[in-house]
DNA sequence: GCGCGTATCCACCGACCGGTGGATACCGCA
DNA sequence: TGCGGTATCCACCGGTCGGTGGATACGCGC
C-alpha cells in the first residue's frame, strides 16, 4: 500500500486528486494539506510514501516546502504537480529534491503511474520537463572558443584554487608563465580576472 | 517518413534494427554506420532525421561522434542506444548534445517511440537515465553550510568577476567590509581564495 | 628558405587580494 | 539586565595577481 500526502490550495483539485487516488487499491491518501507549512509538518508527522505538492501554495511556495521536507525526511517522495510553470519554476522543483514532476493536465494513468514510479524509486517526468533537464545538462554545440592544452591546464587548476605560483611549481615552469597562460585565456572568454574566467568557462563547458 | 542513419559495429544488431525500423511504415533507413567517423560522414552528406548511435565505436565513440554531428547539423536528432554504461558514460551521451538515451533491452515498441517522439522534437530517456539526471541537477538535500545573506551578495558578485572595490561600491560598503564578509565565506566554505569559494558554492549549490 | 601565426616561456611594476585585529549593533535566553 | 552568538562594518600590512613587454620554438603555406 502506497501512503500519500496531497497539498494544493485548491479544495476542487483537492477533492479530485484524492478520489483518483483512493479509487486505486495499492493506493491510500494519508492526509491533505492546503499550505506549504502544514504540508511540511504533516509530511514529517506522518512519513508518507509520496507527496503530490503544488507548486503554488499560500505560506510556503512547493519548491520551499519540498526542500524542507527532503532535508529532515529524505526517505519521503516529492511529486510536484502543477498546470503550467515557467522553465525556471520547474526547474527549482527538481533543484530542490522533487523525484517527480508531472501536470495536472496529463492523463490521469499517467499520473497514477507516475506515483507508483517514485514509490518504488524511480522518478516521473512529464516529456516537456524531461526535454528542459536534456538542454540543462547538455553542453553548446560549438565550443565558441578554443583553449590550448596548456592553457586549459591551467585554467583546471586555478579552479582548484591554486594560486599562481603553485600551479607554476606543479607544472614546472615559473609563476610569469602561468600567468601568461591566464592572460591568454582571459583574452579567448573575454573576461578580466581568475574568477570570472573559472565561471564563464563552466557556463560553456569547457570545464 | 522519418529518415534514419544507423549507426553500430556489430552487424547484427545492424540487421536487427533495420528489421525493426524497416517495418514500419514512417519509418526508413536511409543508411548504416560501422565506425564513428563512418557515421559521422554519413550523416553529414544525407542529414536523416534520426541517428541511432552504438557509444562504443571504432575510431571514435558515439559521444564524440554525437558532437561532431551536432556542431556541424544541429538540426540532427542523436538517439544513444547502449546495452549497459556506467553514469559518467550516460551523461556523457546526453552532454554531447543527444536528443535520446535508449537502451537496446528496451521493448521493441518503447524503441520506435522514442525515434519518432525525438524526430518530433521531444527527448526520449530511458529511466536510469531520467534518473540520473534529476539527481544530478537536485542540490544536496541540507546545504551544510550557511551563508548570511550579505554573504552570499557578495560571493555572488565575485562570481561575476567583480573585484573587492567594485563590490563594495556597489553595496555602499568599503572595500575592506567586502573582504570581511568575503573571509568568513571562506572559513565556512573551508577555502583559502576566492576562485575556489565560487567554485565549492556552485559544487554546493548555493550560488 | 621566408614570413606568419600560435604556443610556450620569462621579468618587472602597480594594484589588488588575503589575513589580522578590532568596533558596533542586534537578537535570544537566562 | 546581562551575556554570548552573529552580522555588519572598518584600517593596516605583506604577498599575490593582472598587465606590459619581450623571447624562443614549432608548424604551415608560398
Amino acid at each position: 500500500m502506497i501512503r500519500i500526502l496531497v497539498a494544493d490550495d485548491h479544495p476542487i483539485v483537492r477533492a479530485g486528486l484524492v478520489a483518483l487516488l483512493e479509487a486505486e487499491s495499492d493506493l491510500e491518501v494519508i492526509g491533505t494539506a492546503t499550505t506549504g507549512v502544514e504540508a511540511v509538518e504533516i509530511a514529517l508527522a506522518e512519513r508518507p510514501d509520496v507527496v503530490l505538492m503544488d507548486l503554488r501554495m499560500p505560506e510556503l511556495d512547493g519548491d520551499a516546502a519540498t526542500a524542507e521536507i527532503r532535508a529532515v525526511a529524505p526517505e519521503v517522495k516529492v511529486v510536484i504537480l502543477t498546470t503550467y510553470e515557467s522553465d525556471d519554476a520547474i526547474l527549482a522543483g527538481v533543484e530542490a529534491g522533487a523525484s517527480g514532476y508531472l501536470l495536472k493536465a496529463a492523463p490521469e494513468q499517467e499520473l497514477l503511474a507516475g506515483v507508483r514510479a517514485v514509490a518504488a524509486g524511480e522518478v516521473a517526468l512529464a516529456p516537456r520537463v524531461a526535454a528542459m533537464l536534456v538542454t540543462r545538462v547538455s553542453r553548446p554545440a560549438t565550443p565558441p572558443v578554443a583553449l590550448s592544452p596548456r592553457e586549459l591546464e591551467v585554467l583546471r587548476l586555478v579552479a582548484d584554487g591554486l594560486s599562481n605560483r603553485a600551479i607554476g611549481e606543479r607544472l614546472f615552469v615559473g609563476e610569469s608563465t602561468v600567468k601568461t597562460h591566464l592572460l591568454h585565456v582571459f583574452t579567448k572568454l573575454e573576461v578580466t580576472d581568475r574568477t570570472r574566467a573559472v565561471t564563464r568557462a563552466m557556463e560553456l563547458g569547457i570545464l
